[in-house]
DNA sequence: ATAGGAAATGACTTCGAATGCAAGGACGAT
DNA sequence: ATCGTCCTTGCATTCGAAGTCATTTCCTAT
């Protein structure tokens, strides 16, 4: 006995050809079947899909995208997953994508700079744009713009170079937090800033600094790395180094924030917000737990994603669209980890 | 003057035929010079490379993917981004994949059940393979073995059908906390599982609950759903309809642990763990706090990311591989949340 | 019955890279 | 020189769906 071929063994393997056949009519009937739009008669439809469910025919996207020139794919460019911040906002892309019909491909960076590494994946899988939050150099911003692949940033700048970007206000967040806590009458101000190579952490920092320096407070301000450890070790550093009693500390977020709450009741017996008053940035889920309560400033999520992909999407279907940038405000949170005006 | 065609203009979209033009070898050529182990010339090899660069040439993933039958995509599937435990499970599976040259389709579901509206895309976008972290029925499962495409659950299991899966054991995790609990002479028992179509979740508290009936312990089951504001909500519901005072709490992961500890000590004025012991499952990074130390299992997640990246390459090279189930044992993390033997 | 026009359909080409096959070239052994 | 081998290279075809264009079908108005 022969071997034999199994042409509709694998069902999940079918294709246009296959369904025409089973259907009666061309290939191209087929294809015009499953797009919108298309002139086919009712009849001929019904054939058809019912030999596509019978073969669990699906089109290949594969396919597709080589011929239309049009991937539906965007990729995704994040640094720090493990940040808190940042898995809510990926999921609220990817679910806001999902639903324009457009699939996501996610990259996730060890470090904020090891975007290279990655792009020239971007580029071969001819993705149709891409929302970035990473660092991005201005060659790297050029390489995007020559390819013609629309490039959205979040909570990132491209320095110098046009870029579109939806960010949330570092400035006027900090002015609020930095407000409110001089009317809460307080003096000695400590500040632990973001990694050097986080944009939004400077920007925080500088805005808290200035704001400071206005209103005629001095700070010391130190290093920190956004993550919950770097909250309790910059919080030793300010205590070692600052010769008054600090009485209020600005984080650059929320996790250092909280590092820095439990590090100063549990190490040092200092009670918050009574003998310091902490406040963080961007409204994570922990922000809110009754151990701390931090005031905050909240990014609005929701809107600042709804944004990132309304204008991607935008860009894709025209190109000709010129960058813009969107600064959304944030929501100041007082929370009970400082005493506030 | 007329409009003339730019054929170079756009340097983003140059293909395999503009760098055999620029080089002046054929189409072939380029191709090899772009493949592992092809037969090229070293010269020809240079001037090919020369041109590519040249021209910013990266050779077309999707046309390689329809052409191959291998797009290098692997999808995953993951229900509950905002979970504290899945982003740290993302990050590595998708760094770990990049690694070997596979790229990442994410799927982020609203809901644990929500896989159907997805699988389509997943069917169309003929992924290589799939890992996935949500509830898949028979007939989901039955989709991917009758497409060919390798699947493995991570942290949950084919009832019934016979799927690759990698887990951390349940089992073992509950019983080194229960049996700790016991020997540092608990005697009232709360539980807060997980939600009801959660599987570990259902598994875990199963097993706890078997324990300790084991040990001749009696316990109360309330049922939270996973996140902080469950484990504030349901410690009250186990306050009220306990009669004996509770002296230990297990729960079904980290975050209702510390939402437990939160509103036992500020709702309550519960101590803990001198009143009331608290375990969790996971060691999610909170779970380390310093406010929290959770007792816990932690699970091995590099271990078991790539096991699971191991086993889903392996059934994509050799699609004939039976399904594997791999359990790894967790670690009992002694913290300060409770008081043990 | 017939012309006119719209709708429906199919043949064929295209997207960009991979690969089987055959031809050409280099080189060593005789 | 000559033959045989192995290494390079190009030609032609292929993957699966979309879309152009030409053709056929079907209505409708006269």
């Amino acid at each position: 006995m022969a071997v034999k071929k199994q042409p509709e063994a694998n069902s999940g393997r079918a294709t246009s050809y296959d369904v025409a056949r089973q259907a009666g009519v061309s290939q191209s009937a087929v294809s015009r079947c499953f797009k919108q739009g298309a002139s086919v008669a009712p009849r001929t439809r019904e054939k058809i899909l019912a030999a596509a469910r019978a073969l669990n025919y699906y089109p290949n996207a594969i396919a597709q995208g080589l011929i239309t020139r049009r991937s539906n794919l965007v990729a995704i460019i994040i640094s720090n997953l493990t940040n808190l911040y940042y898995p809510e906002v990926l999921a609220e892309l990817t679910q806001r994508l999902s639903a324009q019909g457009i699939r996501v491909l996610l990259f996730s960076l060890a470090a904020e700079s090891d975007v290279d590494e990655v792009l020239d994946q971007v580029w071969r899988y001819r993705v149709d744009g891409a929302i970035v939050a990473a660092r991005l150099h201005p060659e790297q911003l050029a390489a995007f713009a020559d390819r013609g692949v629309p490039v959205i940033l979040y909570n990132r700048v491209g320095e110098g170079e046009p870029v579109s970007s939806v960010c949330c206000d570092s400035v006027s967040g900090e002015h609020a937090l930095v407000d409110a806590l001089v009317e809460g009458d307080h003096h000695v101000f400590g500040i632990i800033s973001g990694p050097a190579d986080s944009y939004v952490g400077e920007e925080r920092v500088e805005a808290a600094r200035r704001r400071l320096h206005q209103l005629g407070r001095d700070c010391q301000i130190v290093r920190g790395n956004f993550d919950y450890a770097s909250g309790d070790a910059s919080l030793r550093d300010l205590m070692r180094i600052t010769d008054r009693k600090l009485d209020a500390l600005i984080c650059a977020n929320d996790l250092m924030a909280i590092g820095a709450i439990d590090s100063a009741r549990i190490n040092f017996g200092i009670e918050v917000p009574q003998d310091l008053s902490v406040v963080g940035f961007d409204g994570v889920g922990p922000a809110t737990w009754l151990a701390y309560q931090v005031t905050t400033i909240r990014q609005p999520v929701r809107r600042m994603t709804e944004a990132a992909v309304a204008m991607l999407i935008e860009r894709i279907e025209r190109p000709e669209l010129s960058p813009e940038q969107r600064l959304f405000a944030g929501e100041l949170l007082p929370g009970s980890s400082a005493r506030l005006g």
